[in-house]
DNA sequence: CGATATTTTGAGCGGAGTCAACTCTGGTGG
DNA sequence: CCACCAGAGTTGACTCCGCTCAAAATATCG
């Protein structure tokens, strides 16, 4: 187990998230982290790209003074964890109980089509946010991102919300009461049911759709 | 010249725009823009980049009902045209008189770790504005990026600014107004003098510097 | 030098932020 | 089991920053 914190070193991941039952696996292991606990750090030392099995990521930067703009969310099946000039710009975190399984590292020079592929993905959806968080007004902004995560997670008709309403917030550049009352209006027009606080129903899809821009 | 404009039809640029002297240069021809031309359209097809060798280019997206975000400035010396699946997500416009250089086609699949960087520049470049479009008011947003625009000009007391005020309310998400006062107030606290009304001299760079966070 | 576009300035308004109180939820320990 | 508590979410009242609309000033161009 020495051996292993050792050699994963590099990784700016602590040998503890290795999971017993596939510490065999080498690269391939899986690395679990809880809610609310940080993958890597802004400054940290980049390199290597993670998938995540099961679970739910956030990216974000900070402000000196505490200021937060959550940069991305990721779910199972996607991959995060590029960065510009070996460095990571900004911290990583578990949503809720998360799985990761490390993909490539680009210590090595392997550039591969996949890997500018999904950078320019990635480049591309920072770019889609920023038209939304710039452009749009706090109805808007909140059902743009209930739209995307419809379709990210597949089911036109359930959403799930692994994360706060202070993510949401700071994701949409607003604050958390005006997320709150903005679903709260979604909820009256009878466009949305709230099973739970991290479950919503779409009931009408066009009118959500209608109100995005 | 017809000939020329065959073998060039999938580069989305105009024949016309292949300035004479340097026909004979192949791929390296440089590639001219007047003001306000469209270089490529948001739905046409990727696959080349380009190095800008004179001039600036705003990068933007719409929305249906025609409020614009613009995405990305730049300027000379710089490298854009970078997209996701082939297809252009966004428009490309010259902002002054501008010359452009084709530097790499990604049609064939030769992905270099230059490439990846550039992309990946690109991307942290997006997720900062990000921040600073998300999180910072209308102060904060304008100080950020009379910021910037002296970091890459090279020249820490002058700014040159090619683009509209509308370009800079539409890259910051606010209104001309705002843009329009938040500059009256840094001229009026003596931070700033407008040389002309596209050339700044910055007198106090620390007093800017701390205005940002 | 006139015509037109761009920029600046002013007045008033409204959407989203702030502050505060209340409710709901989940977890803990008696 | 349930009373208690802390954290998350909701709702309300009020404020203020930035938007809208309008007009004046300045710049650009034929």
């Amino acid at each position: 187990m020495q051996a292993l914190a050792q050699t994963n070193a590099f990784q700016a991941v602590p040998a503890s998230h290795i999971h017993a039952a596939s510490i065999l696996n080498g690269p391939g292991a899986l690395l679990t982290f809880s809610s609310d606990e940080e993958i890597y750090g802004q400054g940290e030392r980049a390199g290597t790209l993670y998938e995540i099995r099961y679970g739910a990521v956030r990216l974000y930067r900070l402000l000196s003074d505490g200021r937060r703009q959550v940069v991305a969310f990721h779910f199972a099946g996607e991959t995060f964890g590029f960065e510009a000039e070996g460095v990571h710009s900004f911290f990583a975190e578990a949503i809720v109980e998360t799985g990761l399984r490390k993909v490539v590292s680009t210590a090595n020079n392997n550039v591969s089509p996949e890997m500018l592929a999904l950078a320019l993905r990635g480049m591309v959806r920072a770019q889609q946010h920023l038209l939304v968080v710039g452009r749009q007004c706090a109805m808007e902004k909140l059902c743009a991102f209930l739209m995307d995560l419809s379709e990210r997670q597949g089911d036109p008709k359930r959403i799930d919300l692994p994360m706060t309403r202070l993510d949401i917030g700071d994701y949409l550049g607003m604050t958390i009461e005006t997320v709150s009352r903005s679903l709260s209006k979604l909820k009256a027009s009878g466009i949305l049911r709230l099973h739970s606080i991290r479950s919503i129903e779409i009931l009408k899809p066009e009118k959500l759709r209608n109100l995005c821009q």
